[in-house]
DNA sequence: TCGATCACTTTACAGCATAAAGAGTCAGGG
DNA sequence: CCCTGACTCTTTATGCTGTAAAGTGATCGA
């Protein structure tokens, strides 16, 4: 891996990234692929068999070539990695309607960002911080911001509102989207897991009930369905709302100030 | 890496979790380790080195034995992990002071758990999907519940606040983290990678001022210092404490009903 | 036609988790 | 007292990974 970006390792990203189309004619054999078919090969296989299944040699075989021909068309594979995120959050809406206000719009919002998440679980791999510079985040970002600034909240609050909104929905993909991956990876359904564990922890753990008082009176509280896993999708989905809910409260109260 | 646990393994690694004492004398030489030692050379690599540096030959290094011997103590990598966060997990405080109500403690266990999570980093890789089920980790799950049940939030709200909270502080605790790692890893500053990459914005996106207006906005209103780097890690701060507070209004907006 | 340049391949290296097999060490049973 | 089985720990090997280095052959401008 890449452990030191110069300068012009810099333009070379940020020129792929913006698509900066390269100038005349030039000798040598004419490129077969371009950088864009390596990307679009690489989301395949990302989406596919998971970022822990991305290897140069992988999406060098879907297209039909050597892991090092890749080489030629992406500086490396972080580069590619951040491609392969920019690309995909340049697919998320750019608008939002705002007739509603923009309580219902945050909450479309909130959907689709999840929606793209979780069908393409790896971006949420790629770090926040020193964030891809492509114009799809940036797009994405402008779009949030976009809407939170008609709830003419001032600047410094409104930005901690962008990274706790944005830290929620990944953090809350991210848990959907690990217990998918452990189910399709171990063959073992979560309520098979679920079951294991619990016989376990009542044998090492006679105490639970008294020791994790709060704990066990949550899970037994909150489940609709005794007995269930503790990640069931329909719950879950239930309760992201219901978080949204409470976190647009926030934003809320905010604004009556 | 395992790809299957199966239900032996479950109880063998709950085992571990739990400290559950081996029985009698056995043939064969004395353990030269216990599998506490395994675990806590292994925080020492990922606090001293990153969990990319966290290979088996490194603690086996730090222990003067090869990769190998670790497999006694310890079933595989990922195991050992979930020990390593179940321990630093139980490291965090067990009670939180009411006196000054609820909010204050929430206050001062985001403030707790978030310096946790920048002292070991790596903590933040461990999936909250399938917890780990060890004494540390539910002991710290049973805190935040309890204090959170001060308020008198019925439980299916007040599970959804608790994934809310956990999310973001985590969340947040990542970005910083990652900038941290990213400045480590590669020695170019923040302040030089946003150089870098604003010269290369404004020369590819001339239009950049207008397509990402709201962006621009925020960026050019929020931030305290012109010219900063994004990821200044007072400002960080601030925006933290911001964010939180916004959540806890939510909060507070819930109780009132 | 020549030399430069580029696409692409082959080979190689260091590092990873861990399976498999072997070496040495110690206990209880005969 | 020795033997057998169990146990710790080492050595070796396998199949992955990203990518450096060098080589092959095609294609252009001069």
């Amino acid at each position: 891996m890449v452990l030191f970006a110069g300068q012009g390792d810099a333009l070379r990203i940020m020129r792929l990234l913006w698509g900066a189309a390269d100038e005349g004619v030039k000798p040598g054999p004419k490129p077969g692929l371009t950088s864009d078919d390596v990307v679009e090969a690489a989301i395949v296989v990302a989406d596919e068999e998971g970022m822990g299944a991305l290897s140069m040699r992988a999406v060098a075989a879907r297209l039909g070539r050597t892991a090092m021909s890749l080489y030629t068309y992406v500086p490396g594979k972080d580069e590619l990695v951040d491609l392969m995120y920019d690309r995909v959050m340049g697919w998320l809406p750019t608008s939002y309607e705002l007739d509603a206000g923009w309580r219902a719009a945050i909450e479309a919002w909130a959907a689709d960002t999840r929606r793209c998440y979780l069908r393409h679980p790896w971006v949420l791999q790629v770090s926040q911080a020193r964030p891809v510079l492509g114009p799809g985040g940036l797009t994405a970002m402008n779009t949030l911001v976009g809407i939170l600034r008609t709830t003419g909240l001032a600047a410094p609050e409104l930005r901690a509102v962008v990274t706790l909104l944005t830290d929620f929905v990944r953090g809350a993909a991210q848990t959907v989207a690990d217990a998918r991956q452990a189910a399709r990876s171990t063959g073992e359904s979560d309520a098979d897991w679920w079951a294991a564990r619990s016989a376990a922890l009542a044998e090492l753990a006679p105490d639970f009930a008294e020791r994790f008082a709060d704990v066990v009176w949550i899970e037994r509280s909150a489940a609709p369905v005794a007995e269930s896993a503790p990640y069931l999708e329909t719950q879950v989905d239930a309760m992201f709302a219901t978080a949204l809910g409470v976190l647009l409260d926030g934003v809320e109260a905010r604004i009556g100030e």
